[in-house]
DNA sequence: TAAGAAATTGAATTCGAATTCATTCAGTTC
DNA sequence: GAACTGAATGAATTCGAATTCAATTTCTTA
């Protein structure tokens, strides 16, 4: 453990410097302060000729606040939704904090992810992977929020923002039955993954209700290439499907599978979209907006709901009480050319 | 500033409990240190009871160390390639670091970032946004390595890991003018993109080299829009345009761009692609490899490279000798069907 | 077995800024 | 002008772990 010695300037060093004692620089550095405007502007000058900047592990160290708000994301979020990351970060920023990442491989990595976070001195986290009743207790021992960002707890006083996934999908299943379909296949995300349940469910309840039967489905990874296996499995002629038993609309999880979907369809076995074949994901990714895709699907409201689980985030911080602990954002459905929909425009 | 108690343990609730001094329990949680292992058992159980972790804020103030890596990225590269984030992140994570983000908004942005990064106390910066001279200076006065990823800088002492952009740049153009190409158009990235003007003014240099003369350009801004206008541009018949004096290959700075402009080209022009006209982008995002586009591009190696970067930060910070303080990693040309390459499938 | 070397241990100090509390100073008020 | 109020200041303390250095114990070795 090489410890150098780092020549930066200390509060003393700005203190001597400006005639004033140790204490009235710290001072000066705080917003609200006793001391009057004359000396701060000094102590100001002076720092700022010696180029000194308040060293924020001392800081810290007192004040028990780094400024850092954990954030706990999937790979596979990063990848498919990096806007989430942007406009995440851009909120937190906003309201003050700096956003640690961390990065995890796996769904389940999250306890793992909130304890590291928890040692570096986060203030709080906003997780995007889901966390145990236990871990989310063990955050509240040591006063550290934590938001969930679209992921859902038992726990009832946890805080949580999310995408109303389950209102989006019913109403895109009533959209579609209502449109004449009436033979459906869903591809799903990984059975571990609660908002890929949450989708699926809820496209399937709202179907149950209007009385249609089984539905197959295939079990994808919330990647494109399974979305083309599923394609090949639910749309090809393997199991001797025949065009009257082919499904008349794919449901994905996701909008990543939903590409592979569509693609299989279109290039691989050569079907019209969505003349032969409809197809809606969930996410409303920038390349299923684009003219070679023109993906019929579901947006998810990511600036707001940045927006809003920054701000819980920083009222539970500030013991301010927080009106609404959990909040739904509702989604959008977007109608692209994917998906066959025009016996029906008035409803919704 | 709310001081709330932590009702954390500290390292003297667990001498107390462990029956040694607070000395001692620090020394138990050092790789290396002069402690015995019955001690060091004897005090690691005592903290696992007590649920102690050392404070990182107290630990940093006097090693001087946080463990944290400033990561600058600008936004247009966080939303581009979310991959180059997910690489490095595991890369500086393997290296025992943990990535503090500040995403830029524009790429003169690093001065400021690179400030904040300082000031939240970070061992160094990886960054890929531009900083100048005096910004580099300034960190390493305060002995903060920093890796430039994907830039350059007339230092000569500064740290850096890039794809080797001219090269890859300067291949393609070869390529593309043995496969019997003449007219060529370009569609830049922004001006003030520095690894915008290294991919087109290698590309447009070796082309001159070989004798073509001048090539009409865009001023794109890396976004697929902003390709697909350029699209128009280039291969409409906007300015008198007739076939014979249409470009037969745009090169895009990047490949987002490309897919604009291939998705202007096939479905607002009517073109065919790679027949009417070759497009060929630069970065290889995981969009172009679907078979709606199948790119032809150049592919960077950002695993190779994030891992060379954090190599070279760890070094730069254990003040390893720095044996190559730049590394040029080289591009791979990605051959796919947005091209017509194939008079030529010898050469390289 | 005594002297010396090596390995452990603990008391005290250190890192740098924030905060407490007593003190000083300027400005009111009667 | 005395008594009082409020603002501004500085000395001393605090946060919690790492480190220094002297003291102690244990192990060698002649």
């Amino acid at each position: 453990m090489a410890r150098r010695k780092l020549n930066a300037p200390t509060s003393y060093d700005v203190a001597r410097h400006a005639g004033v004692s140790q204490a009235v620089v710290s001072r000066a550095f705080q917003p609200v302060a006793p001391i009057s405007d004359e000396t701060r502007a000094k102590v100001l000058a002076a720092a700022t000729s010696l180029g000194y900047q308040p060293n924020a592990m001392a800081r810290s160290l007192i004040t028990k606040r780094t400024g850092l708000a954990g954030v706990l994301l999937t790979e596979a979020t990063l990848r498919d939704t990096p806007d989430l990351l942007i406009v995440l970060a851009q909120a937190l920023l906003e309201q003050g904090f700096q956003p640690l990442l961390f990065p995890c491989t796996h769904e389940d990595d999250g306890g793992t992810a909130l304890d590291k976070a928890l040692a570096f001195g986060v203030d709080g986290v906003v997780s995007g992977v889901s966390l145990s009743k236990h871990d989310l207790a063990q955050a509240r021992v040591r006063q550290r929020p934590v938001v969930l960002f679209n992921r859902h707890s038992t726990d009832p006083d946890a805080l949580q923002v999310a995408c109303d996934h389950a209102s989006a999908a019913a109403l895109l299943a009533a959209r579609l039955y209502t449109a004449g379909h009436r033979r459906f296949a869903v591809v799903t995300g990984p059975a571990d993954a609660p908002v890929s349940m949450l989708r699926v469910d809820s496209f399937l309840g709202r179907l149950a209700e209007l009385g249609v039967g089984p539905v197959p489905s295939y079990e994808g990874d919330y990647h494109y290439e399974s979305g083309h296996t599923a394609g090949l499995q639910l749309l090809g002629i393997t199991s001797g499907q025949t065009a009257e038993r082919r499904p008349e609309v794919v449901f994905c999880a996701n909008d990543a599978m939903a590409l592979g979907v569509l693609d299989a369809a279109r290039f691989a076995l050569m079907l019209r979209v969505p003349r032969d074949v409809s197809v809606v994901g969930f996410d409303d990714i920038p390349s299923g907006q684009r003219p070679a895709y023109l993906l019929t699907t579901v947006r998810q409201p990511f600036k707001e709901m940045a927006v809003t689980a920054a701000r819980l985030f920083r009222d539970a911080l500030d013991d301010t009480p927080v009106v609404q602990p959990r909040v739904l954002i509702p989604g959008a459905l977007i109608e692209r050319g994917s998906a066959q929909l025009f016996p029906d425009s008035s409803s919704h």
